[in-house]
DNA sequence: ATCTAAGCGAGACGGTACGTCAAGTCTTGTT
DNA sequence: AACAAGACTTGACGTACCGTCTCGCTTAGAT
C-alpha cells in the first residue's frame, strides 16, 4: 500500500524556517509566535503544527539544521595547537553569526530537555570529540593528574560559550579564543 | 511631604516570593504564570503588578533577594588553595540548592538583559572579586603570561556553572570542583 | 477572490444568544458580564468579540433580531379604531413579554446611541408607519388644526412604553391601551 | 451622649457634587468612576462611601437636590390653560438644562427600583399633583367618559419627558410642547 | 488646655471583569 | 491527503475599578 494524497511540500518547509530566522533575528525569540511564522511564511498554522512538535523545535530546526561544525582534520601532531586553535574560532565564528537563534535556543533549552539534548549533540558532542582526537585518542580519556581531561575541558568550552551567548554577560570580544588556547596548551602539556 | 497612604504590605510580598518558590520547583519557571502566582499566594493581581515589573522580577527577587554568596574570608597565603576551594564549594552549594529557581533565572536572562545584568551582579561579580582578592589584589589584574588573569578564570567559572544548570548538559557530580581546584592551582603559580 | 477559511458557527451564535437571555432574565442586564455569557454559552470570549461589538449590541440582537412587531392589516375604514387598538395590544404584549431584555436596551439607549437608533428602527419607526397608515397615508402626515399629528401621537406612544417599561414607574395594567384608544380616536375626528 | 469627632465636611460633599456633575456633563454617566470623581475632586475614596451608597445616589443627588421644579400658582380659571402651558414649559426648560444628568439618572432607574422612586417622587409626583389641581382638585381625579384622567395625562407626560431624553430619539424642538397643549385642552373640556 | 473620637486625603489591599493575544484544534474548499 | 485560510475553545495577559482597609493628620466637643 503505497502512500496518498500530496507530498510534504518543501516550500512550506523552507518558507517555515526562513520566516522563523527573520523574526527572532528582528525581535528576538520570546516575541515570536507561531502565528506570526504562519503570516510571514504564509501557510496554514496546521501545517506547522503537523510537521513540528513546538515553537522550540522549529527553532532547533533552525539552527542546528545543516552541517554545523567544521570537521576535524588529520593533523601531524606538531601542528595540534595552531590547528585546533583555528578549529576552536571557526566553532566561535559560527556561535556569533547565529547569536540571536541561537540564544533563543540556550533559553529553550533551560526549560527543555529535548532542546538541551539537540544542543548536546550538535555542539557538545563535537566540541569533546574533537579534544579527544587531538588529545590522542580515546585512550587519553581519562585525566591526567593534576590536568584537565578532555571531557572536562569540554564542558570548561561549553560552559564559555554559554556565558558568551548571555546578553550583557559575555563580551563578543576575542578573549575567548585566548582562554581556549591557554586551556589547549594543558592538554597535551608532558 | 511625607509619604501618606497605607503601608505596602510585607505579608502580601512574601507570599508572592512564596508561592512563586513553590510554583517554580513543582512545575517549571514555563508553566509558572502571574494569575496561579495569585491565587496561590492570595493575593491580587495588580498588586504583583503594582511592585514587580514581570513574572522575571519577581523570580529575580526569589533567587537573588537575600545575601547570596558567602563573604571571602583573609586567609593566609598558605591556605589560600583550601579556602578558595571550599569557597567556590559553597557558590556550587548554593547553585544547586536553588537549582530550578536558578534554571528559570537563567533562562529569563538570555531573552532579557536587566535579568542578565542582575545575575551578573550577584553571582558573576562577587566570583570574580573573590578570584582577584586570592590572586593578590587589583593590581595582580592583569593577566599573567601564559595564564589566565582572574577576569578570565571568572568567565570560565560563571560558565561552568551555567553548563551545571542546563537540563541534561551538566552532571551534578563534583567534578566541577576538580576542575575549579585544577584550574585555581595556575592562578598563583609561578 | 473567493471566502476562505471556517465558517461561522451559528451554534455559537444561538448560544451566545440564548445565554444573554437567560442571565438577563435571571439577574438583570446590569449584573450579566461578557464572561459569564461566554461560560454559560460553552463559547470563547473572543469569539464574542468578533461578532458584537459590546455587550448592548448582543442584547439589542436578543430582542430585535428577528420579527418584532406585526404587519398592519390593511383594513376598511369602518373597522379602523378595532384593528389599530388590536394592533397595539399585541406591541404592548410584546413589550411585556420581553420586558427584562427591553428593559436593559432601554437603560443602553439612554448612555447609546448606536442602541437608540436601533430601538427607534425597530419599534418606533413601525408605530409611526402604521398610525401613518390608518390616518390616510402620507398625505395626511401634516398635523390637522389642534389635533394631533401622526407623528407626534407616535412620540406619545413610544414614551408610553418607556414609561411602562421603568422599574416602579410604569405599572402593567391596561391603562396603556385605553390611553390610545382614546388617542387614536383623535386621529380621525372630522 | 452627644456625637464626638468632626463635623461631616461640606466642602467635600459640595465638591463631590460638583465633580460628579462636570464628569457625567463632559463624558457621560458610563464612563464616570467613583476613582475619577474622588481625584477630581480631591477627596478619598472612603469620605464618598460613607456618605453616598452608590454612584447613582451621587448623581441622584446631583440632579434632584434642591427644589427641582416650580410650584404651580394659583390662578383664575380663564387663565388654566395658560398658567398649565407656561408651567410644563418650565419643566422642560429644567429637563433640558439638566439633560446629560437626567440622561444617566434615567438610565439608572431601568435597573435600579430605587433610582427610579426618586425620579417618580421629584418629578413624575409633582406632575400629576399640578395637572389634578388644574383638573379642579381631588374629586375629578377619576377620569371623564371617553376622555384622559390626570393620572394618565401625567403618564403621558412623564413618557414624553423620557422620549426627549434619549439620544437619537427625541429632538429638543418644541413639539412637546405644542403636544402638551393639545392634551391639556383636553383636561377641561365639557 | 488637653484629650479623644470621628472625619479626612491618600493610597495599598483582595477581587472581578475587562478586552486582547496566542496557543493548539477543527472546518472548509482548493490543489 | 496536504494545503492556505481562518473560526473555534481555552487560558493567560496586563489594566481599570470596585468597595474595604490602613495610614498619619486635622478638627472640635468633652473633660
Amino acid at each position: 500500500m503505497e502512500k496518498l494524497g500530496r507530498k510534504r511540500s518543501e516550500k512550506s518547509r523552507d518558507a517555515v524556517l526562513q520566516a522563523t530566522r527573520e523574526l527572532v533575528t528582528e525581535s528576538g525569540f520570546t516575541h515570536v509566535t507561531i502565528e506570526k511564522i504562519a503570516a510571514r511564511a504564509h501557510v496554514g498554522k496546521p501545517t506547522i503544527y503537523r510537521w513540528w512538535q513546538s515553537k522550540n523545535a522549529i527553532l532547533a530546526e533552525c539552527v542546528l539544521g545543516g552541517e554545523v561544525l567544521p570537521a576535524v582534520d588529520e593533523t601531524s601532531a606538531s601542528e595540534i595547537h595552531t590547528s585546533a586553535s583555528e578549529w576552536f574560532r571557526a566553532v566561535l565564528g559560527y556561535v556569533d553569526e547565529n547569536a540571536a537563534l541561537l540564544r533563543g535556543l540556550v533559553a529553550a533549552a533551560y526549560e527543555d530537555p529535548e532542546i538541551a539534548a539537540q544542543l548536546r549533540a550538535h555542539l557538545g558532542d563535537p566540541i569533546e570529540a574533537a579534544l579527544i582526537e587531538w588529545a590522542g585518542g580515546a585512550g587519553r580519556e581519562t585525566p591526567l593528574a593534576g590536568e584537565l581531561s578532555p571531557h572536562a575541558l569540554a564542558q570548561l568550552l561549553f560552559g564559555a560559550i554559554l556565558y558568551r551567548l548571555a546578553p550583557t554577560l559575555g563580551a563578543t570580544d576575542a578573549s575567548d579564543v585566548e582562554m581556549f588556547d591557554v586551556l589547549i596548551a594543558r592538554l597535551h602539556t608532558q
